[in-house]
DNA sequence: CACTTTTCCCAAAACGTTTTGGAAAAAGGA
DNA sequence: TCCTTTTTCCAAAACGTTTTGGGAAAAGTG
């Protein structure tokens, strides 16, 4: 057996196991140079029809894929984009944002780029894993989630003028892009809804302070008593902390009946439904008899409760989908400050939602 | 102002933002070459101690990181390992999963490597997503959870020798790195306690037939009554299915007590665990008096809720980062028939079980 | 001192693409 | 026919590392 060098050409023997092939090796194939066979198969101009065709025919037949590490070096770009993600303080849980990853993953994929994951405990591995993909070249782009009212997230993406979106919004006046969905309109939709059915005393349950959902939520919620006429009762009001079972929606509902004149309906955002359940069930009182409800988030289980919950819908996946596409129009280097955008959020009535009694 | 073609050198003006240096540039700084520049910072012996010092000194204070797209290149590695997960069809939900995502993600950032992540809807997009990044050449390995029975994943990356490992098992004679949670062991254990306090009636809701893990659940249980001489019955054996609402845990329990020899022992996986509480509430039967109650996965919600829920408490974070330093011998190419570990399932006694009535 | 060994450094090649800047061949125009 | 334009292809450079294969200087040995 003689064994030429074979130059990273044809020349390797058999029992190679799924050796995947080259440009150059694939160029040698076709008697063609490199260059023609990447510019074939990119659809240059400047290669004729015919041996665009053959190339790419060749290409299909060996099974070519350009190696995309060489490709990254080239071209400058690492066509990946980073997030992370902190599921101890969050809503991590609900299909929600499984749906705005699927989301997220699915469009990423459809552009040839790579979605890298970090997992952080807290705000501080949230910001450390996060600074690694910038600043270690890793990503070309950025998607934050879970975002607060102060967002250092925020300030130092903008200070190095690195393409981010982020799903939802901050107190930042320089611009930037994002998704987010429309909290405010969706709250006081449902307020008024449930004014509209003649309840008078609506309480809300509202999202972990210090993120900028809530605020939205309560401005909508607020909006809504006001359309409709009716008191603000602090009583009505309270922030769930997620970490504090002291604070639980649980005791928390236990709390809210012991009122002189308790609520007739409760906002809320979903993660909340156990803890309102349990607790409406320990005061006999019946969720869409009783008392209505209305959360934010269409968990399955929303639907298949019986009484089926009623919700505010939020179309997560679509939400992910448009974020994927912002950011890689930011970082074809659009400005951010044209891709502001406030999603509507649906309202889907159930069981829970009747007339007060 | 003069400029000179910069050569990649050092001469770029005032005002660049955030500009990140190269190894030709630091060398240029440190008048040295860039070999011995990229040695020193990988520590070969062939560069003095002293410059080695004064290149890492410098290599700070200008914050120089290696472009990991040209070492990878050059490398010939990805550095990069993959992991598709399914919403749809699994547990995801679980805080169990983000514990072993949180357990891989941070050690896989431990080893200077990345995770990209796929979301699929259903089996044949899995296949897809995995086929992109094994043939795209954009992984070193894989990371496969949610095993079935038989599993096609498996077979396929076997066929090319691809770097893999399973968190589970499957049905294959070829051998394969795995860790696996000891579903048997756990079941049987809980089993022989419940019977050891007297239950004589021990009823199973395993998870959705397919997967592999509810085998060896299915085993323990019944090596569990066996070890406690008590008789198999399969009217109290049930498989969840995850898709199917009328297979639902709820209406199974209900199902269950209108038997003329209810059980007084459930065993269960915990994503039941709404259905099975639900269902003993309508039937009045109270969790941990009128019914024993052991679940698998340790969510917050069976440590908060009152009656607290026993369970078998996987470490599923442990899991996670063995997962990933056993793909990474693997990727070494060590054996991977010398990595199968099955990790004992602790049993956490609270409230939920108790003396039966 | 002359020779060998060790220490310390570096030029060049390589990884697999894409892009740049032509150049040869073919076609068109007079 | 000769010149211009268009078509079609390609050699070489570049992306930023790491590895290979020395080579010069310093240190050790007799």
């Amino acid at each position: 057996m003689f064994l030429e060098q074979s130059d990273n050409g044809i020349g390797f023997g058999e029992g190679f196991k799924s050796m995947t092939i080259n440009l150059k090796q694939l160029s040698k194939l076709l008697k063609l140079s490199p260059t023609t066979v990447s510019r074939a198969l990119a659809d240059y101009p400047d290669v004729s029809a015919k041996t665009r065709a053959r190339v790419k025919q060749m290409a299909i037949q060996q099974g070519y894929q350009p190696n995309p590490v060489a490709r990254r070096l080239q071209k400058g770009k690492t066509e990946t984009i980073g997030i992370v993600i902190t599921p101890e303080q969050n809503y991590f849980s609900d299909t929600f944002f499984i749906d705005l990853l699927s989301g997220i993953s699915n469009q990423i994929t459809r552009a040839g780029y790579e979605l890298i994951l970090g997992v952080a405990s807290d705000e501080e591995h949230e910001m450390q894993s996060m600074r690694r993909m910038v600043e270690g070249k890793r990503v070309d782009g950025m998607i934050l989630t879970l975002i607060r009212e102060q967002d250092p997230r925020v300030g130092y993406l903008l200070d190095r003028d690195f393409p981010f979106v982020l799903y939802g919004r901050t107190r930042e006046t320089r611009p930037y892009a994002f998704v987010d969905m429309d909290g405010k309109q969706a709250f006081e939709k449902a307020c008024t809804y449930l004014a509209g059915l003649g309840h008078r005393r609506i309480a809300l349950l509202n999202g972990e302070p210090g993120f900028m959902f809530p605020v939205g939520c309560r401005e909508g919620y607020e909006s809504g008593l006001f359309l409709s006429g009716l008191e603000l009762d602090p009583d009505l009001i309270r922030e769930w902390k997620h970490k504090d079972p002291s604070q639980s929606s649980y005791r928390w509902t236990l709390e809210l009946f012991k009122n002189d004149n308790p609520p007739t309906a409760i906002l809320f955002q979903t993660e909340a439904v156990n803890g309102i359940f349990k607790g409406l069930d320990e005061l006999n009182l019946q969720p869409g008899k009783d008392v209505a409800l209305i959360g934010y988030d269409d968990l399955e289980f929303a639907r298949i409760h019986r009484p089926s919950l009623s919700v505010l819908r939020p179309q997560a996946r679509e939400a992910g989908q448009r974020v994927v596409n912002i950011l890689l129009e930011v970082i074809k280097s659009e400005d951010p400050g044209k891709f502001q955008e406030i999603h509507q959020v649906e309202m889907v009535i159930r069981e829970t939602s009747l007339l007060p009694s």
